[in-house]
DNA sequence: AAGCGTAAG
DNA sequence: GATTCTTACGCTT
């Protein structure tokens, strides 16, 4: 609560309004714009709300070093975006385009285009002068441009790759660890306190010769630059008036070029590191940041000024940078709510003027600053408008304070792994069992292999600390174990050609995560055969009860409700105690051949010929019933991967908790477990 | 937890 | 028009 807030009143100084001669009510509003449903705030509060900051008042001032303005950088990875084409920029498209550019240079001079299906999902620079376009047909792009060059993008484990390399350059720059991914190519950094940082570092005196430090610990790590001046472009563009050299300094200003200067230098380290260009903007929130770094594209980056609100003189950058965005292009209203305004205006026109002659039912864009200035938009109509069942609560309130340039939510830390994974491919046609379980394996496969890549640390490198390996030449861990295991479907869409938009037409079914996916023991494809015939196939059944003819169009299977090990305090294993009592599911699936002495028993997988996973929920809770020991043996045809559901004392010193495979046993059979690992 | 919807790139 | 292949998150039950 305090840091959402803080985020508000410290990015926009709301707090402080009450300096100035504003109404108390919109300090009520600004200190909790959002975090009760009670009482949404009323039209008037929340447009003084967010134009309130008098240039004249000294919230800027170096007084007030209490003052955090977030500086966010948004970096969206761009190459060879085309220049004022009239086409919108496609910042992710041609990052895919980049990637292969990037192994492969020479492409750079080439019309470039990234094929999935039957369509172009990306094409690079000289394409798009060819007349390529984004999800155009490849039949299209071949006649357009015989030439191009067609490569096929369907996998997409290089961009992931070439997207992770990325993140981690930037994230190396982090202080604070707050760098959020979003997509494959854009990266908000929250760098407020490196900003901070140097802001106190500042000569007020002799700002044209800073020095910017990247390293609390080594003040001589960095580089010299001009604080008197943004760097790269600005909006509004130029540079005549965005020195600062006269007293009294404009903190927010300072603190502005500060973060464009950052923002040039981690552009540049991606540029020489990395061979990627790419394009950045600085504000103070995300959604200011995002959108202002749309203003210059290709290779650029873009400073939104301040002032940041209503100076009196209705110079106010943050209004004039959003009222010429569409609202569909703000991040956060979509196509359904920009849809929904656009009625609702439709309607009021219709109402107001009968007459109006205007049946050309015009596509015309719908501006931020059409809709903001509009007189029957307010919260309550935008309340009216936007509520309903499956809405979220704060939805009016949210989309009111995005067209007025606030966005109060945080950047998200930096994530070692991903809350999901999914992977999914779409068919012409589907109908036959045999078909359907080739498909599943093949998707089981590439999701198997991407838990491997995405959710083990392979190496050393990120936290093994306390971890006290033997000497083992593999040193893998699982970073996190997902619960559950999801299978989506859709059939072919319904031929519905007036429908405005039809709905996502997909549906779903999932199940507890079977333990020995974590096993290394099994190859790839033997778990994901395995994930197949015991799992998905009775999702699917669940699904499409009949034999056949179902007319799939996707198949989507998907691990989520990850249970990230390392991110826990207490480092690796702390929490896995946790997981595994929450995981009975997983564990009922043992079926235990317990005699009346149950100690070493055999263990074997109860789910061979019935449906071991949907309705294995019969574990007698109380009976004090718990899976045996894993048969450890130094032999590799016996599942080991079993581990206890028991208390944190299954990690005292009798117990030991294989990395590897997360295998809770007995300390003696740790070495002949670790042997069997090395013998795969 | 399961299933759906929206939004993002 | 919609087309691809994801990831994240909120709401409802």
């Amino acid at each position: 609560m305090a840091r959402a807030d803080s985020w508000l009143a410290d990015g926009w100084l709301w707090d402080q309004i009450t300096i100035g001669d504003q109404p108390p009510s919109r300090t009520a509003c600004a200190a909790n714009p959002s975090s009760s449903s009670s009482a949404p705030p009323s039209t008037e509060d929340c447009i003084t709300l967010l134009r309130p900051v008098p240039a004249t008042c000294s919230y800027y001032s170096a007084s007030h070093t209490s003052a955090v303005v977030v500086v966010v950088v948004v970096v969206a990875f761009v190459m060879f975006v085309s220049d004022a084409s009239c086409l919108k920029s496609h910042d992710y498209d041609c990052f895919y385009a980049s990637v292969f550019e990037n192994e492969d240079p020479t492409l750079r001079t080439r019309p470039l285009a990234v094929q999935q299906k039957q369509i172009v999902v990306t094409c690079n620079y000289e394409a798009r002068r060819r007349g390529l376009y984004k999800l155009q047909l490849i039949k299209d792009a071949k006649r357009l441009c015989p030439d191009v060059v067609i490569v096929l993008g369907e996998d997409l484990t290089r961009f992931r790759n070439a997207s992770k390399e990325l993140y981690m350059l930037l994230r190396s720059f982090s202080w604070n660890q707050k760098v959020e991914r979003l997509g494959f190519d854009e990266v908000f950094m929250d760098v407020t306190d490196i900003v901070d940082y140097n802001l106190a570092l500042l000569n007020p005196h002799d700002l044209s010769n800073s020095f910017f430090c990247l390293e609390k610990d080594d003040p001589t790590v960095g580089f010299a630059f001009d604080a008197s001046r943004p760097a790269g472009c600005t909006f509004p563009e130029g540079t005549a008036n965005t020195s600062v050299l006269v007293p009294p300094l404009d903190e927010l200003r300072l603190r502005l070029h500060l973060g464009s200067h950052l923002a040039q230098h981690l552009r540049e380290a991606l540029r020489l590191q990395k061979g990627y260009t790419c394009t950045a903007g600085v504000s103070t929130n995300k959604l200011l940041s995002k959108l202002v770094g749309t203003v210059h594209k290709p290779d650029a980056q873009t400073t939104l000024l301040p002032p940041y609100g209503d100076t009196g003189d209705g110079i106010d950058n943050v209004t004039s940078l959003m009222d010429h965005f569409e609202v569909g292009k703000v991040p956060g209203i979509g196509c359904k709510i920009t849809q929904k305004i656009r009625d609702f205006l439709q309607q009021k026109q219709l109402q107001e003027n009968e007459s109006s002659l205007d049946s050309s039912a015009e596509p015309q864009p719908l501006l931020v600053g059409t809709v903001r200035n509009h007189p029957s938009i307010n919260i309550e109509a935008l309340t009216q408008l936007l509520s309903g069942p499956g809405t979220r609560h704060d939805t009016p309130t949210r989309v009111w304070q995005f067209l007025n340039g606030c966005d109060t939510t945080e950047v998200g830390g930096a994530r070692d792994v991903p809350r999901q994974i999914s992977i999914e491919d779409t068919f012409g046609r589907l109908d036959t069992e045999q078909d359907v379980i080739r498909e599943l394996k093949k998707l089981a496969q590439s999701l198997v292999r991407r838990m491997h890549t995405d959710l083990v640390a392979s190496d050393e490198d990120p936290i093994p600390e306390d971890t006290v390996e033997p000497d083992g030449p593999s040193r893998r861990r699982w970073l996190a174990f997902p619960k559950t295991i999801r299978l989506s479907t859709s059939l072919r869409l319904p031929r519905k050609p007036n429908a405005p938009r039809s709905f996502s037409a997909r549906s779903s079914r999932s199940a507890p995560l079977p333990g020995w996916v974590f096993s290394t023991k099994e190859s790839v494809n033997a778990v994901a055969d395995r994930l197949v015939t015991e799992v998905l196939l009775q999702l699917f059944r669940k699904l499409h009860p009949g034999k056949k003819g179902w007319d799939l169009s996707l198949m989507n299977v998907a691990v989520t409700n990850m249970n990230d090990a390392a991110s826990e305090k207490g480092g690796p294993g702390r929490d896995i105690g946790d997981m595994f009592r929450t995981q009975d599911e997983v564990l009922r699936q043992w079926s235990v051949n317990d005699g009346p002495e149950a100690g070493d028993g055999d263990v074997r997988y109860g789910g061979d010929d019935d449906d071991g996973v949907g309705d294995g929920m019969r574990i007698e809770a109380g009976t004090e019933q718990r899976p045996n020991e894993p048969a450890v043996q130094d032999t590799a045809d016996v599942d080991v991967d079993v581990w206890e559901s028991e208390d944190e004392d299954m990690f005292d010193d009798e117990n030991f908790r294989c990395e590897q495979c997360a295998a809770i046993m007995p300390l003696y059979a740790r070495l002949p477990h670790e042997r069997w690992h090395m013998a795969l």
